[in-house]
DNA sequence: ACCGTTCGGTACAGATCGGTCTACATAGCT
DNA sequence: AGCTATGTAGACCGATCTGTACCGAACGGT
């Protein structure tokens, strides 16, 4: 993108724009709703290029998930600012631009879990719940793996809630993540037990998805 | 095949014909991967006759979207059976078998807000939660909109995890949903308070879907 | 400055989609 | 039986999708 308008880019970094491309549209569009033709218009490639990265669309689709990964992974868990606690109840504040988990939506999409996209998108769930029974055990929890998974479920559960109804459903999975945690660290936490509601009071997090 | 006692036209089931297959298929393929050929194949009904009862697909999508309501609602809510606090809980004993909540697919898959069957959808999640809010009530919640709020979203949760990964998930559910009712009941239930788990013992519940 | 390589633009092929229309079969009414 | 209305079977149309082929233009090494 540094080269101007009609920019006559050359080839470098036509994989960077198809992804780009990719994560754009097929988050505003959907992905069977996004052919190639405007992806590749809105990547400024050629379709000769963008089968010559990638083999087919559905490999696209896997890559596109695959992606996401290093940028979702480190948004909250790194916050050394936070507890722990503090740090499991910040997965919660989603802003409410963002649509839906691309994983959640992919899997509906490509209703095929023998598709390699759908295996990232497992592998990502499995990730996610993975950081947060790590945050569980570092917060105290008796069952770390429980709350982990829980907590996960609760993500998930307003994902999906938001897109269905309009409604934003993140603070309502908030509230029962405060119940949750409360009740799953023993007595004595690194800090004030008591919150009661989930809004820690921090800046908003600047997470990249769910 | 039988000639109903339908009435004097002859509609001979058509049009239940054609919804009954659209049940089948959208749930196992999806509604994008479902043609109108195929669709009318199963429904051993002619393109013609579908497109008279139809005046499209979508409409169609969203008529198999409305037909849901009469079929899960009743599922737990009326088991005169159980206590209020124990329909709670059936709610989150759901076939391994059942697929992902047909509203939230097609909420996915049709990616347009705006769609008739989108907004069925909303009908659809918001009655079940009222719903919820209203056994919660019977079971003598001190918030029973809140708790009726938060079990749907677990509901929901369980469901979609349950696509993306392999893994059942509504056992988790049905424990952090145990965790809710009991933080949410004050002091005295109609029936015992602490019962631990998830499942209450009872048969499987009947219930079409989530 | 030449030449090979690569990319953009685009026409095209093959398949599939939603939706329409015609030709033929059948059931009910009189 | 005959008439009429409805249903079936399926060809057909235009649009759209994935993926391929071709051609000219722009770079890079020498």
């Amino acid at each position: 993108m540094e080269k101007g308008p009609l920019g006559r880019r050359r080839g470098r970094g036509a994989r960077e724009r198809i992804l780009s491309a990719s994560q754009q549209l097929f988050r505003d569009q959907g992905i069977n709703r996004t052919g190639m033709d405007q992806l590749c218009a809105v990547a400024q490639v050629s379709k000769r290029t963008a089968y010559q990265h990638f083999t087919s669309k559905d490999e696209l689709v896997a890559e596109y998930l695959r992606r996401f990964d290093p940028d979702v992974m480190p948004g909250v868990f790194d916050r050394t600012d936070l507890t722990p606690r503090e740090r499991l109840l910040a997965a919660f504040e989603i802003p409410a631009s963002t649509p839906l988990c691309p994983y959640i939506a992919a899997a509906v999409e490509l209703h095929d879990p023998q598709h390699p996209a759908s295996q990232y998108a497992r592998d990502y769930k499995t990730a996610i719940a993975a950081r947060l029974t790590e945050t569980a055990r570092e917060a105290g929890a008796t069952n770390p793996e429980q709350l982990g998974e829980q907590l996960a479920l609760l993500i998930d559960g307003a994902s999906a809630r938001t897109r269905v109804l309009n409604s934003e459903s993140f603070p309502t999975a908030a509230a029962i993540a405060a119940v949750l945690i409360d009740n799953a660290i023993p007595a004595s936490s690194p800090r004030q037990p008591s919150d009661d509601r989930g809004t820690t009071g921090s800046a908003p997090v600047p997470v990249g998805a769910q």
